[in-house]
DNA sequence: GCCGAAACAATTGTTGACAATCTTGTCGCC
DNA sequence: GGCGACAAGATTGTCAACAATTGTTTCGGC
């Protein structure tokens, strides 16, 4: 089950997939030795993947003592997700600008099939189309920086997403914040959009501090 | 001529530096053989630092062509600060928030001095307070991702920056908008802050844009 | 029985050599 | 005389062995 050849870009790949997947722990360790092993790849492949890794983010390297999963802490969550808010914020805003008939339309569709996953309670359809529409969203805005910046602060928040898509209640409250997503990009009405986008993701700020207030509690 | 000793760390800061200082212009090669002469660092050294220099965006490193000084557009040295505009927004709201007495009274300090500043026309000290003044709000706001973010795209627009000092009239400018944002904080109106900062880095953004157009007529 | 120090094992950091690739300069052909 | 293929040089990518550091375990003393 792995990539029986070498190459940097494979083993780096494999083992990010790995931890997004939730296969490495958050403080869990990561032995250049077991990698080697795993990947079937040279020392140096795995230690070239491992500083890219350190790069994004994901894993953390401290001198003599190895690479551990990078363990991001509730409150910096937040932080990070303050972040999110306020560039998809400007995505938003600038997709509102530029979006062209064809992808007003697209919105249109995806805004429909969510309201239906909600209505059926399917919730793993639901998520897959919220992955969409944001993509979308930063497709329509064209903002090469923005999407980068996203990408790899996404990447940081693997274990507080999972946690957070288990909290009841999402997608009942989220979808009427997507909808006007939608209608203020389809309005073409930048701060309507940006607004919308901020709130939408402001409320999951609000979660992630409820669960902070939770796990103090335990 | 310098660090006689070796070190990742120590070859990463002075590569940075060195771009940072305009020694090496944007687009030009950086050979690994030259900088372990000029640095007296190991080949590993140095290639651990240009990774990490290519992480932080300031290189550009492509397969079997060794690194280039990353070159910024001016197109997207405005998506740079696009993103920079959002995040420091979200910063200056932060601090109006926790901003405490006595910082206020240091934010009030250099706003005198900064418009003595445009006063005797003393544009290097104005420049020192500017740094001053963002560096302070940073502080007061105490967000981590977020200044880590906004060091990196700063990092990314030196040239850019450069060019920029140079444009006549922005002291004058820009004097308003710092008055506005410190105001903001002070009084602990974090949409106002909020507000104003953005305003004031969408000021650099539309100087940008101006410069675009003016490259692309030469 | 507990604490501390020293040797050991495990793991990472570094080095130098080797292989793959690109660039440059030259030669031959059109 | 110009263009394209080929070869030599230069440069980067990869690898495996060696050195340094850390964590652990064991042994001795209190």
């Amino acid at each position: 089950m792995k990539g029986v050849h070498t190459g940097v870009a494979m083993v780096r790949d494999a083992v990010r997939d790995a931890i997004l997947r939730g296969e490495y722990l958050p403080g869990e360790r990561l032995v250049e030795t077991d990698l080697i092993e795993k990947h079937g790849a040279t020392r140096f492949a795995v230690r070239s993947a491992l500083q890219d890794l350190a790069a994004e983010g994901l894993v953390e390297v401290r001198r003599h003592r190895g690479a551990h999963v990078r363990k991001v802490s509730t409150s910096e969550a937040v932080e990070i997700t303050e972040i999110r808010m306020v560039v998809e914020g400007l995505v938003a805003s600038r997709a509102a600008e530029r979006v062209s008939d064809g992808q007003a339309t697209e919105l249109d569709e995806i805004g429909a099939l969510m309201r239906r996953a909600v209505e059926v309670a399917d919730h793993r359809r639901y998520h897959d189309l919220n992955q969409r529409l944001h993509a979308l969203v930063r497709t329509i805005a064209g903002h090469t920086v923005a999407d980068r910046i996203s990408e790899t602060l996404r990447g940081q928040l693997v274990r507080h997403q999972y946690t957070l898509s288990l909290l009841p209640g999402r997608p009942q409250a989220s979808l009427p914040q997507h909808e006007r997503i939608i209608a203020a990009i389809r309005g073409r009405d930048p701060r309507a959009a940006e607004e919308a986008m901020r709130e939408h993701i402001a409320s999951v700020i609000e979660a992630l501090k409820s669960m902070e207030h939770l796990e103090a509690r335990s």
